[in-house]
DNA sequence: AACTATTGATAAGT
DNA sequence: TACTTATCAATAGTT
């Protein structure tokens, strides 16, 4: 239908393709609109072009909703209600878990245990009981390990004092040595002495260390 | 065209329009088609003509649920997905209200807890020291209720055992008075005293239903 | 459902 | 993008 018979395959110059896709486009949509009128039908139409634009025309007496709607009902095809159906499941099954989960944690911390007999009660309070041993020895263990740590540490730091004081001192001693031989050499220069700053000062001891670790 | 033009108005009579549907539904159909192809477009169909009969058509590489996809990603309007995104929303919200419970729960069942502090772990120790002990308190308050309440029906039903056996003998002795005033009466005849039933027996106790309870 | 005269759609050109 | 027009396609009315 034009100045001369096309095949239907894809238009590979993207001008023409645009143009006809233009052209075309527009007669889908008089298209449905003429049958909509001439029989009372509902149509509905959406189309993307490649560029993934939307252009869309539904029957003036109904809208795209009711028109799924519609499909629905009438395709026994489910657009979108398997997904919805499956949400609602899953929210319905998490939310049972949830709540079983929420009477554990209050029958654990005794709270709602009225209605419970005093079997279900023994078995609360044996797994308290299992709880507790079990977190106690955790906590013994870990409280343990960090005492060691810390004993560890405070060793260290002894011996680490130790040598850095050994140190300090032998650099005193030499300090004190130039000190005497400068005080030798220019004995009638007071300046030099004035001049000489008194490095070296043994640094504040940090004591109990590791008590403070254990607290934190 | 055809032979003859015709207006773009409702068509009366019912037999051509059914026709018309025919024909125009289907032309509809093929232009969606040849635009599909020729310009590389995505389209979808929804028809329902007047009797409310369905007809459909969907590009071929895509689907009327990926179409609304498409649909409302680009119209900005939304058909069914406010629903659709608050389920997903809650879901995403209780999965997290889930974690934290499952977590807690492991927790107090001291699963999983190398990696807590020793203030963490104190701190569920506490909770769980809380617990039994409210537990136990309630346990042993249960206890103690059934075990009175035990005792009460054990008191009920020494009393009530009292009261029917003194009723049971009372009708014992109504029994041998008319017994004895059978036997007064046909001293001489056996036959009488032999279908004269021992009606009444003393129904076997039930020792210990107390404990019973207790114990279930 | 098939036919065909006629109108409508549109490909290519401007 | 819009208009033109030769040509093909769709289809209204008929059989």
């Amino acid at each position: 239908m034009g100045r001369g018979k096309i095949e239907i395959k894809r238009i590979e110059n993207s001008n023409n393709r645009q143009v006809t896709y233009s052209k075309r486009r527009n007669g889908l949509i008089k298209k449905a609109k003429e049958i909509t009128v001439l029989c009372e039908a509902a149509v509905s139409v959406v189309i993307f072009s490649s560029p993934s634009k939307l252009y869309e025309y539904c029957s003036p007496s109904t809208s795209i909703t009711e028109m799924l709607d519609r499909y629905h009902q009438h395709s026994g095809q489910r657009l979108w209600d398997p997904e919805h159906e499956a949400l609602s499941n899953e929210i319905k099954r998490i939310k049972e878990e949830n709540e079983k989960m929420q009477i554990d944690l209050r029958h654990l911390n005794a709270e709602d245990i009225s209605s419970l007999n005093i079997k279900e009660l023994m078995t609360i309070e044996n797994d308290l009981e299992n709880g507790l041993m079990n977190i106690g020895e955790k906590r013994r263990e870990s409280y343990k390990r960090m005492q060691k740590d810390g004993q560890r540490l405070e060793e260290e730091n002894m011996q680490l004092r130790y040598v850095y004081q050994q140190q300090m001192e032998a650099m005193a001693g030499k300090v004190r040595d130039i000190e005497n031989e400068f005080n030798h050499l220019k004995v009638n220069d007071q300046s030099y002495e004035a001049q000489m700053p008194f490095a070296f000062r043994l640094q504040p001891n940090q004591p109990n260390l590791h008590n403070q670790m254990l607290l934190d």
